[in-house]
DNA sequence: GAGCTATGTAGAC
DNA sequence: TCTACCTAGCTCT
């Protein structure tokens, strides 16, 4: 799913599978099948991510940019390799390991300069060592836009998604429509810090989980007439369709949590559409 | 099984 | 501002 910490998630996986082996490339869909036909029988040399973009570098200078979008799925599994099937944009195989990419909303070989110039258009990224903070803060804190807009803004902080932006400005207690030269300098850097701290979570979990450890327990009994403590392997493990529901129930403050009630002040969560994407926010605890 | 919804962006108009 | 992308989890029947 893909948010920041999914992609890098991703990236570090197909990194782990194919970086050092010669790749053989198709595209079973067709759309990719110039790209694929250059790269067939490359070595890869790396794969790493940028906020929610994926580079794939090749010897030769070939690299191939992945941005998911909304759905897409890039799925890495041991053979037997299945016969392709549906829209099956690229396939990458080596002898252990293959890898399936549907539905991108990009999928291009764009080359060196390519990448550069799509980094450039990127803020920083919370889970790269590389990142600079201050310029996201200066990009805020010198902005009359609202911080819910400029938080999904990926120029401004590359890798934030709808969940993470809900869920941080709960944390902090910033309302979406505040403006941006209206937080405060220490509380953006706060909220960086903290961003980085739970995108770093949400890579090795592979889930995004926002709740604190101690409000957890409080959260399965509001949102369930079950105390979340009768439910062993809610943290991993076991896995059915019972468990994931009440892991997202409990793993997240406000997302998709709008008619029901806040832990912190027992408002009601609220929603509304907003630039085209559902906004969630506690009116109590964030002003 | 059908229908709905969504963690997002690029490009056309 | 609208549409394409065309997946996959969830809810309802």
């Amino acid at each position: 799913m893909p948010e920041g910490h999914s992609v890098h998630r991703l990236a570090r996986g197909l990194h782990r599978s194919f970086a050092g082996t010669e790749v053989r490339t198709s595209s079973p869909q067709g759309r990719f099948s110039s790209g694929a036909e250059i790269l067939d029988a490359t070595l890869l040399e790396r794969a790493g991510a940028w906020g929610k973009h994926l580079f794939m570098e090749f010897e030769r200078d070939e690299v191939v940019h992945v941005h998911l979008g909304l759905y897409g799925t890039f799925v890495k599994a041991r053979p037997p390799v299945p016969e392709p099937r549906g829209a099956l944009r690229l396939r990458l195989e080596n002898d252990e390991w293959y890898a399936d990419l549907r539905g991108p909303t990009a999928c291009d070989l764009v080359g060196p300069d390519g990448r550069d110039a799509i980094i450039a258009r990127l803020g920083p990224d919370p889970l790269r060592r590389d990142a600079d903070p201050a310029k996201a803060r200066r990009r805020i804190t010198g902005s009359r836009a609202p911080i819910g807009t400029l938080l999904m803004d990926q120029s401004v902080i590359a890798g934030i998604g709808n969940i993470y932006r809900a869920e941080l400005l709960y944390r902090h207690g910033v309302s979406p429509f505040r403006e941006g030269r209206e937080v405060e300098p220490e509380v953006v850097d706060a909220m960086w810090d903290d961003l980085v701290v739970l995108m770093k979570d949400g890579v090795r979990r592979g889930r995004i989980v926002t709740v604190d450890p101690d409000d957890r327990g409080a959260l399965a009994d509001l949102d369930t007439d079950r105390p979340a403590s009768d439910d062993p392997g809610l943290d991993g493990g076991e896995d059915t369709p019972t468990l994931r529901r009440r892991r997202r129930e409990t793993g997240v403050y406000v997302y998709r949590r709008s008619g029901r009630t806040c832990l912190r002040c027992g408002s009601i969560v609220a929603d509304q559409e907003w630039g085209g994407r559902r906004l969630f926010w506690c009116p109590g605890c964030q002003i």
